[in-house]
DNA sequence: TTGTAAGCGTTATCAT
DNA sequence: ATGATAACGCTTACAA
């Protein structure tokens, strides 16, 4: 069925094209009378006008780009949620972009994005493709966003990975725990780094340093936590508390605890990011919450104030992680 | 930043538009070693072509809109993954709307995507909108998923839903319990009916009824689990059992067990959807697991192949649901 | 093998 | 207050 353009409209209705599209926009001068009779015919025909034609002619895509690492990861999906909502009151709509950790998909998808001409760019990256992103961010506003790229001066939201990462550490040494295992992320995540960073920084106010053998270098994927799991149980000593540096990881490592056939209670767990079961089960895990909407708002803020104000100096927004200890009456 | 336009690469290569066009495409004949010059002026200047442009030109917006009703649900989002792995391999991409089961998003979404001209819906709907979605698909292709919409003959990809509930109550009957609780989803939604059905089935094959008290209405929300919760364990004959009719209601249902201070194992629980933490708990806790994964391929594999033949019979592609109860001597 | 030019469906400028 | 018409950036007959 082929679709209705705007001239069979006007004819339809007995006036210009230019008419019928001063109503569709409702700008510029137009009788009560004609304007009411084409809105009649649009609804008559049920005519939808070619957002593809307008935006060329307006050359204003009204489209913004996000570009996340995993799409099935609920604190990623409730900040988009929360820019998407945002964005759509605005008059924008989000292209979405699931790289699945993949620089290579990461690569495709701002080249498709750019082709798309979106207005705005907000990326949680994988660490790579800086000299693309640097590229891009000379003709489109580009956020970074739970993720940093210190090498290129971009917006940016993020948490204060180091610091809650401090506290953490600072907690476990607090009750007594001589060894920590330590759960890493991928060196080439800025997070994973500020959060190394804080453990580190802890131990050292500690007088301590972190073992090589209880540093175990994971990818933030489920599958490293069940590793991890593996590794330190396996140890001669293993160590009796355990720092995972996010939310997939500490699922994996309580998943290979039960395979290994260890209570889940045996080591107290930090994990930095919560996870959906933790307001059921506590097994001495304490976590440091995340906020998605919040990060969600305040990017959403960023993408729509530079978008009316075309530009402005580089902003960096620091969104504080909350913590929440496990309660020792409860499991 | 202006954007290069191809008139712009057109004269720094030395050749017309159509020819900087048959290169990008790949299609018509284009001597080799203008091609080679075309190219290298194309990487000098990084030029991107318009998509929109393109768009327009081809009357094709190779963009396919996705209507789902929660994009944080991991359920339906692994569904989304699979769906647009295989769409950005075929050269599609997908325009993601969140209804928050909310049937006025319903509307504003899918009037939106008829204006970005998609050439294909899919849709996991509110149940409302019926003569709305009729009338898009006279235009495009509608394929509805997880949701049926039995009003409307459309292309469908769902599970099973009355054959496995049926199954869930035969268990529960089998394990002995008298009385089963029945937390239930929305009348307007598809798969409620179909499980809420199974569940009759179940009880009349053996000879039973739903009583009414038995059966709490809920929403498919979390909230509405803990409601449930409440409504059950006040009863002065509490049920010994109860289905769940959807994941995010389980989830409630255990915050509200949690909330009252009862013990989760007090009740056995089927729950038709998985939770991400079954894996690690189970707490006589069995699950009707679904496959979003496939319910995607599913999709996709229609989408593409009308997208490809423009039209077709309508088609109807039942996913059957898994089933995995507790296991009795583990927790 | 390459170029010319029409046209995709809008919007916006300029007349009227 | 309304209508002609020239773009927007690309693709594609058709011509050369």
């Amino acid at each position: 069925m082929r679709k209705l353009t705007i001239k069979e409209v006007a004819q339809e209705a007995g006036v210009s094209t230019a008419t019928i599209s001063r109503v569709l926009n409702n700008n510029g001068y137009v009788n009560e009378d004609v304007k009411k009779r084409v809105l009649q015919v649009i609804d008559e025909l049920n005519y939808k006008p070619n957002a593809i034609a307008r935006s060329l002619k307006q050359e204003k895509s009204r489209s913004i780009g996000i570009v996340l690492p995993d799409m099935t990861n609920p604190y990623f999906m409730r900040m988009a949620r929360s820019i998407q909502s945002r964005c759509v009151a605005e008059g924008y709509h989000l292209l979405f972009v699931d790289t699945e950790e993949s620089a290579r998909k990461e690569e495709e998808a701002i080249h498709f994005l750019t082709e798309k001409r979106i207005e705005s760019l907000i990326l949680a990256g994988t660490g790579e493709n800086l000299e693309l992103i640097r590229s891009v961010s000379r003709s489109v506003h580009v956020v970074l966003v739970d993720r940093r790229l210190p090498a290129l001066k971009l917006d940016t939201v993020a948490e204060d990975n180091a610091q809650a990462s401090k506290t953490a550490i600072e907690a476990l040494i607090a009750n007594g725990h001589a060894r920590i295992g330590v759960v890493k992320g991928p060196e080439s995540i800025s997070t994973a780094c500020e959060r190394l960073e804080g453990v580190l920084q802890g131990l050292a106010e500690a007088g301590r340093t972190l073992e090589p053998e209880l540093a175990f270098g994971g990818d933030y994927s489920r599958e490293s936590g069940i590793g991890a799991a593996r590794h330190f149980m396996e140890m001669a000593e293993p160590p009796t508390a355990v720092f995972s540096l996010n939310n997939e990881m500490t699922f994996g490592l309580y998943l290979g605890l039960q395979q290994l056939g260890i209570p889940l209670d045996r080591l107290e767990v930090v994990s930095f990011g919560d996870l959906e079961f933790s307001s059921l089960f506590r097994h001495r895990l304490s976590v440091i919450t995340q906020d998605p909407q919040l990060v969600g708002e305040e990017v959403a803020d960023l993408v729509v104030k530079k978008l009316g104000m075309n530009g402005g100096a580089v902003q960096n927004r620091i969104i504080l992680p909350g913590w929440s200890p496990y309660r020792k009456d409860t499991n």
